[in-house]
DNA sequence: CATAAACTGTTTACAAGGAAACATTCTGCT
DNA sequence: AGCAGAATGTTTCCTTGTAAACAGTTTATG
């Protein structure tokens, strides 16, 4: 028994005979619950990296969006600007992100990749974006192109297919 | 300007204008956008109850499980025994939950609600329940319904229709 | 029976995220 | 030009959740 401690294996009938009554059709549950199995799928595919899908999520669009503002990336991630501060540092410590404050606007910060940050994204880029479905696949292909259609559209991500 | 500090409402196109890439397909950012979104239906929609969706699950599934053991009521809701103990303790200072401890095993702890518990659930379960789709729909009914089916089968929930 | 191991809930220490106040810089208005 | 207010990032404090060790209880095993 080594993982799974999560769900902790049990699965003694006691747990599943569990009524949950209509929460088990709330949108809010299933998206709580589905978050959890996507978190351990995460950690057990790509833990060694010693990077977390949100530092990951970053990078990323930071490699599509070259000098992208530090509070707009936040905004479009939806993260508090707050939050983002301590991200960015901690990547920026890591030698992965640069940090600009231009001269004509001494608010604002740009956000660039280093050298070993573009490598990090170009080596690693498949492994963190296709994580899920490597596993125990509940879902057919079909089925899961679905589901990221509806969530994209119940977040209105619609525009940009 | 009240709300939508999180989405901070600014929508400057410079911010629509980030190339999310392929992790704008990616189940994980997906589900993690989208409880974002439902979080703050939540919010908006029940705040005044003074009560959070995780507290009111635990109170809905003791309700339709009088006498559940609080571990296997963590593991059926995804939480941690150490962070179950936390949110039974509140809402039993709340006056809301009791907890017994039988005599021929004292190690497990039975759950039920209390006659104040009982009175809440059954006075705002719909509410509880029905928050999200009140709001700006994106989603059409069939659509929602499309969209937890899915998230059902991926968690594994399908048993129970 | 006695002792080791497992089970259950709790406590403690810590990490992650949010809210609100803050400091700095820029913009707009007069 | 000068000042009020907005914008931007940061800091501080607090809440929430996790991990690991712990205490009490029960079960299993010799």
């Amino acid at each position: 028994m080594s993982q799974a401690e999560t769900a902790e294996l049990t699965a003694s009938d006691e747990v599943e005979a569990i009524d949950l009554g209509n929460i088990g059709r709330s949108l809010g549950f299933l998206l709580r619950l589905s978050q959890v199995e996507v978190f351990g799928m995460f950690y057990r595919a790509l833990s060694r990296h010693e990077m977390k899908p949100g530092e990951f999520s970053i990078l990323y669009v930071i490699h599509l969006n070259p000098g992208v503002r530090q509070g707009a990336l936040a905004e479009r991630l939806m993260v508090k600007r707050a939050q983002m501060t301590k991200l960015i540092r901690v990547l920026e410590g890591r030698g992965l992100v640069a940090r600009t404050i231009p001269p004509d606007n001494r608010r604002i910060v740009h956000l660039h990749l280093t050298e070993d940050g573009r490598r990090f994204v170009s080596e690693n880029e498949r492994a963190f974006l296709g994580y899920v479905n490597q596993e125990t696949d509940r879902l057919t292909p079909s089925e899961a192109d679905q589901l990221t259609r509806l969530l994209r559209k119940f977040i209105g991500l619609e525009g940009t297919p």
